[in-house]
RNA sequence: GCGAGGGUAGCCAAGCUAGGAAACGGCGGCGGACUCAAGAUCCGCUCCUGUAGAGGUCCAAGGGUUCAAAUCCCUUCCCUCGCACCA
């Protein structure tokens, strides 16, 4: 015990009690699933990297989905909930540098670690389930994977230029490179070190991911369970643009195809760009010395060094196709290689870049668009020598084609120019190529007569060897494994050296999980294809891009290659769990020293406080920060529940047999706060679901203190909150379940059955409303010692009338025309007038029930006033006083 | 610049998709019960006014639709995040 004088006993000790539980849930082997379940729901959370520090991040993602977890398998669901290791990757290298070991010792080191945390924070996953990327068994199937993508056409070697950081001495795929922002501009940056990154030119294993590049945007409008913001982004990375490309003449070149979405403005082209990687471009430059030198400066340039009217006149001209006119050529910076053809026709007047380019080049200013009648704008006030025009409108300056919208000439310009329609994408094809050692070496082998091999599939997996400690490519310096033979010819020949992106692995690990020891496929496909999709996936929103794409990406892909049965998409529910804060509101890092460790946390509090204490603070996609309060509070709720289970358990409660109203209030409560807390587990609103559970207890221990309660009521009550809480607080839960003398573990009971009592929400109103008055009158008039207050049922005629005026239009004749209610004349007429003056008439119960939910809440008016409270009908009640009383609104008489 | 999500009482934060009660809950603050006292627990209050349940003003600002708007529509301002020399 960490307990201090200061603080009160606790009413038990969290370590004895957690980890007695987390050996029963273990014995009793109530985490794992039967490989012929079946559709069982799938709860995943991204696996961790293997870095050996369990974060608060980590605690809030997995306790998110254990508790989701065991929420559906109290609910009699089959549940697959497994855990791994994303366990390759460059830190590992370095932590064995530092350390002077190897990648190996010290990622499965971590791996302990690890996992010994998990199970501390009673997380329950199938552990027979486990996986981890740097073992062969898994790393064999990237493999394998790599080859039948090859097969399929997928695996492409380009020589690009490259994204190469100088401090890991690796190639970075575009996704890894990161924008920091300095006084003096932007610089891209390693997104691991921060290092600026720089480019190099160098042979590299792809996958064609753009091959898929339409599938994956179109699909994303149906994955409605994912978040708008990281469907956006992967949108926004894709980057989709309709457009049309036509040809221009560029002196004795020839042809030279240009990319525009704007083929509208054509007439109004009055000079031709090359990037400066563009073949042609290339080509001057050979006899160009000028263009040569720009080309050099740009390819050195750093990233925004240099501006959009950067760039070099070729002396070459090019001929517009539509006017027929002779363009100048020039090579300039701000037209991308990669973007497009790497060449456009430039239109000064309707674009803002070339724009400027003109303005600073001199060159002609020719506007061919004018906005449409119906645009916010007058032609008038367009002036494209000032300002580039950048909306569609209707064309001028533009021969025979004057008049036409804008719209209909990107049409009908397509097939006048002998262009064609095309579509491009931002996406670029996945570099997956590495030049390190802590990864899946890539099968394949390089010969000097037969090219690129792969090895074949009974060679594999191609091992790792012993790491050495170099300032290269561990693997480039481990000679002996480098040495093979060509598959093909059987002569000397070298493996490649370079490992895969760590974003492999993990692309595919859930489908892993669903057969992790099969040897001779990556997963069953049969199992896998009535698992799959994960029904809930939970990680950061640092993975709304890279791994989510790629995971996507290959998914398709096989199932494409018939590895899988119509499983289009791995997620079909996604959750961005936001950052747990410091205390000060700020993010935690070492270097503000806000950090809170996760271990501390459980050494002082358990498992179970931190759980709480994470899952109450915010909905899992909000931010929140870290508060000493919260954790006391969560820490004290366990203590509470548990001391009030233990004194019932323990016969220190005295009952009373006799069923009554305080009971039947407490029953409905009960019921209600169930169906509440199902709702919110399932919308994934933990925190809302516990705060009803909170004050469940709370009544339960208000109940106690007003009254000797009824047995059943309370118990069950007690059953019901434990139950409540359990997926969230589980060794507290079964602790409680152990107290209440139920059979079994609570992790295997039964979800409380969840209707809301008949008219709920109507009698809480009710209760609330005539609470408040009591209240209201009593301080309003300054009353000291109420001696009975009384509480009277409107007449059922009353009742009567207002369900006329809530059906009726017009109120007083529907009301007057009723045979029944004549016989109350001038007080029908007069009530029916003050509801016709209302504009909205409130639900209302009958009479009777009415009576009866006054009189089951009556004890909590009694109890906040000490005093004595009568409860009438209309007709029990002194005449003067039912008068006053309407429906939903009981006559209130106070006496002192 | 483009896109996504936001701005609710001292603070945090529900409600907004399906318009109908000054607006859940928590923290902080105030008062009361219990207690020798403190803590814990319990009961209230916490926009303004009010000696019988009332009235007034409110959900970034302004306008509109409606019997009725925090909720729907328009405009403006501000915040957070993502992308961005993308033709």
């Amino acid at each position: 015990m960490t307990t201090t004088g200061e603080e009160p006993e606790r009413a038990f000790d969290h370590s004895e009690v957690e980890s007695r539980w987390q050996s029963a849930w273990d014995e009793a082997d109530v985490f794992r699933i039967d490989d012929d379940a079946t559709d069982p729901e799938y709860v995943l959370a991204m696996f961790p990297y293997t870095s050996g520090q369990l974060h608060m991040g980590h605690v809030r993602n997995y306790t998110i989905t254990d508790a989701f977890a065991r929420f559906e398998r109290m609910r009699g669901e089959a549940v697959l909930h497994p855990m791994g290791w994303d366990s390759f990757g460059l830190p590992a290298e370095n932590a064995a540098e530092e350390r002077d070991t190897n990648p190996r010792d010290w990622t499965m080191q971590c791996i302990d670690q690890m996992r010994d945390q998990f199970v501390e924070m009673g997380f329950g996953y199938d552990w027979e389930r486990e996986i981890a990327t740097c073992e062969p068994e898994y790393y064999q199937w990237n493999q394998w994977l790599f080859k039948q993508f090859r097969e399929a056409g997928l695996v492409e070697r380009q020589a690009a230029e490259l994204n190469w950081c100088p401090s890991c001495e690796t190639v970075l795929a575009d996704e890894q490179v990161e924008e920091e922002t300095h006084d003096d501009g932007a610089v891209d940056v390693c997104w691991r070190c921060d290092t600026p990154i720089d480019h190099r030119e160098m042979d590299q294993w792809f996958l064609t991911i753009t091959d898929y590049a339409e599938e994956l945007l179109d699909a994303l409008d149906d994955l409605d369970g994912w978040p708008n913001n990281v469907r956006e982004m992967q949108r926004n990375w894709i980057g989709r643009q309709e457009g049309a490309s036509v040809a221009f003449e560029v002196g004795e070149y020839g042809d030279v195809d240009i990319f525009t979405t704007r083929l509208d403005t054509i007439y109004g082209a009055t000079y031709f760009s090359l990037a400066p990687g563009h073949p042609v471009a290339q080509q001057i430059a050979e006899d160009n010395d000028e263009v040569a030198e720009y080309i050099e400066m740009a390819a050195q340039a750093d990233e925004d060094e240099l501006d959009v009217t950067s760039g070099v006149f070729t002396g070459e001209y090019a001929t517009n196709p539509a006017t027929g006119d002779a363009i100048p050529v020039y090579v300039a910076d701000y037209v991308l290689t990669d973007v497009g053809t790497g060449a456009l026709y430039a239109v000064p007047a309707h674009d803002d870049r070339d724009h400027e380019f003109a303005e600073h080049h001199d060159i002609d200013i020719q506007q061919v668009i004018e906005p449409a009648d119906d645009a916010a704008v007058d032609p008038e006030d367009v002036d494209v020598q000032a300002e580039a025009y950048t909306e569609d409108g209707i064309l001028v300056n533009s021969g025979e084609f004057d008049g036409l919208t804008s719209v209909a000439a990107r049409e009908t310009f397509v097939s006048e120019f002998h262009g064609e329609h095309r579509t491009e994408y931002n996406l670029r094809d996945w570099g997956i190529s590495r030049q390190r050692y802590w990864g899946t070496p890539i099968p394949m082998i390089h010969c000097e007569d037969c090219g690129y091999v792969a090895v074949p599939d009974e060679d594999l997996p191609v091992e790792l060897p012993e790491f050495v400690h170099t300032t290269g490519n561990p693997l480039d310096a481990a000679e002996e494994w480098k040495q093979t033979r060509c598959p093909d010819c059987g002569t000397d020949a070298t493996r490649e050296t370079d490992t895969m992106d760590t974003f492999v692995d993990s692309s595919w690990y859930f489908l892993r999980y669903v057969s992790p020891d099969l040897d001779d496929a990556p997963f069953d496909t049969d199992r896998a294809s009535d698992w799959l999709p994960v029904d809930r996936y939970v990680g950061g929103i640092e993975h709304a891009v890279m791994h989510l794409l790629y995971a996507r990406f290959f998914t398709k892909v096989i199932d494409d290659i018939d590895l899988l049965a119509g499983v289009r998409e791995p997620f079909v529910n996604l959750t961005n769990q936001g950052m747990v804060l410091g205390e000060n509101g700020n993010k935690m890092s070492k270097s503000r020293g806000n950090g809170v460790s996760p271990q501390r946390l459980i050494d002082e509090y358990g498992a179970d406080t931190a759980r709480l204490f994470i899952m109450e603070a915010a909905q899992p996609e909000k931010e929140f920060a870290w508060s000493p309060e919260g954790v006391q509070s969560a820490h004290s709720f366990l203590q509470n529940i548990y001391r009030l289970t233990e004194a019932f358990a323990a016969g220190d409660i005295t009952f009373d047999a006799e069923s009554t109203d305080i009971a039947d209030y407490v029953d409905r409560e009960i019921d209600a706060t169930a169906a509440r807390a199902t709702e919110e587990y399932e919308q994934f609103r933990f925190n809302h679901a516990l705060q009803a559970v909170r004050e469940l207890v709370s009544l339960l221990r208000r109940y106690r203190e007003a009254t000797d309660p009824d047995r059943a009521t309370f118990e069950r009550g007690l059953v019901t909150a434990a139950k409540l809480l359990a997926p969230v607080a589980p060794h507290v839960g079964e602790e409680l379940w152990d107290h209440l003398g139920a059979d079994g573990l609570i992790v295997e009971a039964d979800w409380p059955s969840a209707d809301a009592p008949v008219d709920y929400e109507t009698e809480r109103r009710l209760v609330e409303n005539t609470r408040e008055d009591v209240r209201d009158i009593i301080d309003t008039v300054g009353i000291d010692a109420p001696q009975t207050i009384t509480l009277a049922v409107a007449p059922a005629w009353k009742h009567e009338v207002v369900s006329i005026a809530r059906e009726a239009d017009n109120v007083v004749p529907a009301v007057m025309q009723n045979q029944d209610l004549q016989q109350y004349g001038e007080a029908a007429a007069d009530f029916a007038k003050t509801l016709a003056g209302r504009a909205n008439i409130d639900e209302h119960l009958a009479p009777e029930r009415e009576l009866a939910a006054l009189e089951r809440a009556s004890w909590l008016v009694a109890r906040e006033f000490d005093t004595e409270v009568v409860v009438q009908s209309a007709d029990d009640a002194d005449d003067t006083l039912a008068s006053q009383a309407e429906p939903g609104r009981p006559a209130i008489d106070i006496s002192e």
